[in-house]
RNA sequence: GGGCGCUUAGCUCAGUUGGUUAGAGCACCUGCCUUACAAGCAGGGGGUCACAGGUUCGAGUCCUGUAGCGCCCACCA
């Protein structure tokens, strides 16, 4: 037995992934080196968040990222994938601080800054680990050596040095602004962090007193408002009408009478704030608290605004009588003196949106506060600024965004140039590198900078921006142990804030590669080629990237981004940690194979949409897949039972089993069937080449001589790879993985390989069979490596020990691994139409005879009486033919040429370029086979008189394409030929 | 509210600049353990391309509208 017939049935993905996982980590496939010989390929993975474990999508994109690396190393690129991961503040911390609450009872405030922030790098040793792990199972090809964090040591210092720079060029600057106030995490919190859901609240109606002449009293006249919010009334510093609204026009300049805080506030028109449809046409102003009037407070300075609230959500000391309490104790108890002021004019139930903090779950206040920003709109001295660089960048196609679509989505998002909040008030994070010190008054602090700050104001390690109406100079530092201590020293302390998790991400593409370092990886990689990520952060990733790279560099980060698609549920939801409807990527591969998963993601990436994972729970029992259902979804199911064998299990998925008794169900989904199965079959179809190469030798292959189905091959070959290639360059992913699959599938198993099997048993053929199919399969597996590497690997090792030189047309000693194999090109005229007609008509001969035996049910054993008549003969190519005749079995006498005989009572099938007839002699009645020929030939009637009529419409005629009108005209006489020779049969059947 | 998509076979999805009778995988039916593969082979059934208009010689494909679904952004005193 030769070791070709030792390989398994199946193919073994776990064998595989463990074997060649090792062996390419020995090899250090994925490592590369700066080599000017070669040109670089680069991508950098968008960090995956060390928040938890990979998903789909991350599985996803990943993939697609590899595929490319793949596919680029083959073309001989220098390919470097970097691996890492993102710190993500809000998040990360978040989940460490409710791990140690849960457990310790611990919050960050009892552990402090330094304590937590070590438990945090804990947990990111671990996940990161895990993120890693999960990586390199799916195949990734990824420099290890240069795997980054976004806080560690390199970049770190990318942030300090751009953080530094901005700060001194002025795009970085302290501003008092409206935040997202999570009051329990007493942290600010981004949009994109925040979501919202509707709950009862109330809805209450209540007037101000409208006072006379300034100075004067109460005019007796009230205002009407309406608010959800009544505690905020204590920081209301103006009323709001629209001007137009006939209604108030006379009051606009007045004042009205705020009682709870006894505050006098003018009466204001703001047509962009209040809405004369909508409630009373009257609106209350609360700058400090809300986002529309904080708006309105930009165009209306004067009227001043009032923070009421203090970090934990209490009433601060503006709230005179309410001072202390919580805020939603507040709104009773001002709803209440309101009404016992007889200024309270009616409440009515009503769901309200509510914004809560996506890490806390508590509910969002809109918040006055400290932050640092980044300018993003123009210049003042009228250059462009942050966001319209980001947007040149994209319109003038330095960078291209794939699908075309969504660089709509990028353009809209920055052509609002809103200037990017950074702060955050968390421990997990990249400091922010400024020291402060607040003066008594302007002289002390004019006098400090001329005199003690004097020694550093010019030194470049040093930038400061002085606040004058704080008298606080601000003094922003690269590192430098000796200014700190200096500073120090003077009482300035660090700003206890750290930066938005994205300002170290921006930076990814150029501090992966060593910025600020002029490393020799930076001159040589950079910049990157294509980005892949999804499309929620095209706006806060893409574009801070785009903007970063061109600040630090004055170069974009990379030429290409694809946005893939979005993985949805069975449903057509989105996979979240909240729906609970998430996957792991390790079910996947455990169940299915690395190389499945791979396919079945490549396969789901298409242009136009989002897939649907249809996903089954699989019973720990019985191995029994039990279809997720909606209701099984936001984690409402807890505990299901197996409806075959009955027993209990917890369905899989993200969250974390609270009963250890109860097993839990991996999950699996049929979409991966396909990639398995593919894998299987192009693995058996190399077990059957293996064990027909006995005695195979290298040898040249010369075209002009190849039979039919070798150059028919060759040409579909030529033509597959062409296609993948322009397919992959295109980012079309799913067509590329459709074309190998069709190819492999369709063309060379089902066609070629059954064609050789005859050859292979023929002295004189055998060699050159031995020969293409060999060539044929070492091209189906470099064509198939970047997206099946494992299974690619598995072929090549088997394929290296019994045919070492192979290659087409001539056979070159191959390397070690399919990896580093080189990608296919064919010569242009390989690809032959003609060739490929001949050979469709022999696929239709053969269609026929397997149409044969199914129509007529004949016995496996029973002699068939087959006789072709060949219109145009093709004895040539008949050789190719017996296999599939000889298959059937039951094939007696197989007649083909242009003198075949009929058999008196016949079944007869009319193609193009033949006529076929089998003999019905005890087989079936020919009634039957009357009517089945009456079908058809009123089939083609109605179908020819269609085209005849299209063909009479002079417009058809006239302004269709020529080729389209001759097909047409083609058609017909075919049609009338197949026809005439369909009633003859029939005819003599009768 | 603004923007972007989607709606094609029972399910999941393809469908090039409009052009012969709209495809695949899974599921289904029939027959096969044929010496690579039953995770397979051969054959077959199944679609008014969401709906209504329009442009065109010709529409799954282009335009307008309607309905349903999804995503992004903004907002809701």
């Amino acid at each position: 037995m030769s070791a070709a017939e030792a390989l398994p049935k199946h193919y073994d993905p776990k064998a595989a992934q463990e074997r060649f996982l090792q062996r390419w980590d020995e090899q250090g496939i994925g490592h590369s080196v700066p080599d000017s010989t070669k040109k670089p390929f680069t991508i950098v993975i968008p960090p995956p968040n060390v928040t938890g474990a990979l998903h789909m999508g991350h599985a996803l994109n990943d993939t697609l990222q590899d595929v490319l690396i793949r596919w680029r190393r083959m073309q001989g690129r220098n390919a470097l994938y970097i691996p890492g991961t993102d710190h993500a503040g809000i998040g990360t911390q978040a989940v460490v601080e409710k791990l140690i609450y849960s457990q310790e009872k611990l919050t960050r405030h009892d552990l402090g800054r330094e304590k937590l922030v070590k438990r945090i790098w804990q947990w990111k040793d671990k996940y990161e680990a895990r993120i890693l792990g999960q990586l390199r199972q799916l195949g990734c090809s990824c420099d290890w050596q240069r795997t980054a964090f976004t806080m560690d040591e390199p970049r770190s210092k990318g942030v300090r040095e751009t953080f530094f720079k901005m700060f001194r060029d002025g795009y970085i600057y302290r501003g008092k602004r409206l935040v997202n106030w999570d009051t329990q995490l007493q942290t600010s919190v981004a949009d994109d962090e925040t979501y919202v859901e509707d709950i009862k609240g109330g809805f209450w109606t209540f007037k101000y007193p409208v006072l006379g002449e300034p100075g004067a009293s109460a005019t007796g006249e009230f205002i009407r408002f309406s608010t959800t919010r009544p505690e905020t009334m204590l920081g209301d510093t103006a009323v709001c009408v629209h001007p137009g609204d006939e209604r108030y026009k006379h009051l606009i300049g007045k004042k009205v009478h705020c009682p709870l805080v006894n505050r006098d506030i003018p009466i204001i028109a703001d047509g962009q704030l209040a809405d004369p449809t909508l409630g009373t046409g009257c609106v209350k102003v609360t700058p400090a608290h809300d986002p529309n009037d904080y708006a309105c407070w930009q165009r209306n300075q004067l009227i001043g605004m009032i923070n009421i609230l203090n970090q934990d959500g209490t009433i601060n000391e503006n709230g005179g009588e309410f001072q202390g309490m919580d805020r939603y104790k507040a709104r009773e108890a001002v709803a209440a003196k309101m009404e016992e002021m007889g200024l309270f004019e009616g409440k009515e139930d009503r769901v309200i949106p509510l914004k809560y903090s996506d890490r806390s779950k508590s509910p969002i206040e809109p918040y006055l506060s400290d932050q640092w920003f980044v300018k993003m709109s123009d210049r003042d001295d009228g250059k462009a600024g942050f966001a319209q660089m980001a947007m040149d960048a994209v319109t003038s196609g330095k960078v291209r965004i794939a699908p075309e679509r969504y660089a709509k989505s990028y353009l809209d998002w920055l052509s609002e140039k809103r200037d990017w909040c950074i702060s955050r008030q968390l421990y997990w994070g990249h400091r922010i590198p400024v020291w402060n010190y607040t003066f008594r008054d302007r002289d002390t602090l004019d006098d400090f900078i001329e005199t003690s700050f004097d020694q550093f104001a010019r030194n470049q390690r040093v930038a400061f921006h002085q606040e004058n109406e704080t008298n606080t100079l601000y003094v922003c530092l690269l590192p430098s142990a000796a200014i700190e201590a200096v500073l120090e020293q003077w009482g300035f302390v660090q700003d206890p804030d750290v930066l938005d998790t994205w300002f170290s991400s921006m930076l990814w593409p150029h501090s992966t590669l060593g910025w600020p370092e002029q490393t020799p990886e930076l001159k040589y990689y950079y910049p990157t080629d294509v980005l892949i990520t999804s499309r929620d952060i095209i706006a806060l990733w893409v574009a801070r990237m785009v903007i970063a790279s061109l600040y630090n560099l004055g170069e974009v980060p990379f030429h290409d981004v694809f946005i893939h698609p979005k993985i949805l549920d069975g449903f057509g939801e989105g996979m979240s940690k909240s729906k609970g409807n998430g996957v792991d990527p390790l079910d996947i591969i455990d169940r299915y194979g690395a190389d499945a998963l791979r396919f079945g993601m490549v396969h789901l990436t298409t242009e136009t949409q989002d897939s649907r994972l249809p996903v089954a729970n699989v019973c720990p029992h019985c191995d029994t897949l039990v279809p997720v259902k909606q209701e099984h979804m936001y984690m409402r199911t807890k505990k299901l039972a197996c409806p075959s064998c009955k027993k209990a299990f917890r369905p899989g998925g993200p969250w974390p089993s609270d009963d250890p008794d109860l097993p839990t169900a991996k999950q699996a989904s049929e979409k991966f069937e396909l990639g398995r199965n593919f894998a299987n079959k192009l693995w058996n179809a190399s077990r059957f080449l293996l064990m027909n190469l006995d005695g195979y030798t290298p040898g040249l292959v010369d075209m002009a001589t190849l039979p039919v189905e070798d150059r028919w091959i060759l040409s579909r070959l030529a033509t597959t790879t062409n296609a993948i290639t322009e397919q992959l360059e295109g980012f079309r992913f799913s067509e590329a993985a459709r074309t190998i699959y069709d190819f492999t599938w369709t063309e060379f198993c089902d066609w070629y390989v059954e064609m050789s099997k005859n050859r292979l048993k023929d002295d004189a053929a055998r060699p050159t069979a031995q020969r293409v199919l060999v060539g044929v399969l070492d091209s189906i597996i470099r064509l198939v490596q970047p997206i099946m590497p494992f299974l690619a690997e598995s072929v090549w090792e088997a394929l290296a020990e019994a045919a070492p030189e192979r290659g087409l047309p001539k056979p070159l000693k191959v390397g070690p691994s399919a990896v580093t194999a080189s990608w296919p090109t064919w010569p242009t005229d390989w690809i032959n139409a003609d060739i490929e007609a001949r050979f469709a008509r022999m696929q239709e001969l053969v269609r026929f005879v397997r149409e044969v035996r199914n129509r007529y049910q004949v016995e496996p054993k029973t002699p068939l009486q087959l006789s072709v008549k060949c219109a145009k003969p093709v004895a040539d190519d008949l050789h190719a033919l017996e296999p599939f005749v000889k298959q059937l079995g039951g094939v007696g006498v197989c007649t083909f040429g242009p003198d075949a005989p009929k058999p008196a009572q016949k079944a007869s099938h009319v193609y193009a370029d033949f006529e076929a007839f089998v003999s019905l002699e005890g087989l079936i009645d020919p009634v039957a086979e009357v009517a089945r020929l009456e079908k058809q030939i009123a089939e083609k009637t109605k179908f020819l008189e269609a085209t005849k009529a299209k063909l009479a419409n002079e417009g058809f005629v006239a302004r269709a394409p020529a080729e389209v009108v001759q097909q047409q005209r083609e058609s017909v006489t075919e049609l009338e030929g197949q026809i005439a020779a369909m009633k003859t049969n029939l005819a003599e059947l009768r």
